[in-house]
DNA sequence: TCTGTATTTCCAAGATCATGGAATCTTAGA
DNA sequence: TCTAAGATTCCATGATCTTGGAAATACAGA
């Protein structure tokens, strides 16, 4: 095998939007699907939650809870943390608040 | 002819929702399009529009500001009243904060 | 290296949405 | 009654979104 031109092990492979990149129409769109609403309820509290957890929390395959979490994600809502095989995810709280002040508040009421 | 059904002149044909039935996935669907908070954006001022106001300021053939304005009001977020052939567009400001407090702020900044 | 688990990606439906021209409706005014 | 203007509705088209099974990927542990 030739010299590996990506390593085995990628540092961070998880994209993110910086802050203030974004986008509020994007976002009210993305909170805009009761499915995705549910999950930035649940992950309010701060605590992380792993991917399959969400899932299962609302009834979904690993697939479709996938896809919306990569939506959240690719929104600036919720960030991802690779942690071995699991994904800790966790709401963009501060991030939110210093672009948006008191959309948060109006979401989790 | 015979006697009418329904009158010539309804007093109020166009619907909204009663501020206790706007639902937030909803207002954020709605709101997640760009044209649509630009809408908001320009009524966030107070002062109603017509309209073709509406869609001339964005440069919208008809339909598709009517059909814009009436998510819009399906979603509880406008208010329409007739006016002769007119129809006078105003944000429901009181409505949105009284159910969502701070909402509106954070869409007009 | 082999296996199992967590997660993502691929892919193909089906559903919903946005656009805008044409037709229709409604009302004001001549 | 006739006409014109404002607005909505109808309808077809294309775009985007949501779903979920199957396959692929990534990593940990035996």
């Amino acid at each position: 095998m030739p010299a590996m031109a990506t390593p085995t092990t990628t540092p961070e492979k998880i994209r993110h939007p910086a802050t203030e990149a974004i986008d509020l129409a994007t976002v009210m769109r993305t909170l805009g699907d009761p499915v995705r609403l549910e999950i930035v309820r649940l992950l309010a509290d701060g605590r992380p939650r792993v991917c399959g957890e969400l899932s299962t929390a609302l009834g979904l395959p690993a697939s479709t809870g996938s896809y919306h979490l990569r939506l959240l994600r690719e929104a600036g809502v919720t960030r991802s943390r690779a942690e071995g095989t699991l994904r800790r995810i966790s709401l963009r709280r501060d991030d939110l608040e210093q672009r948006f002040p008191g959309l948060v508040d109006v979401l989790t009421r």
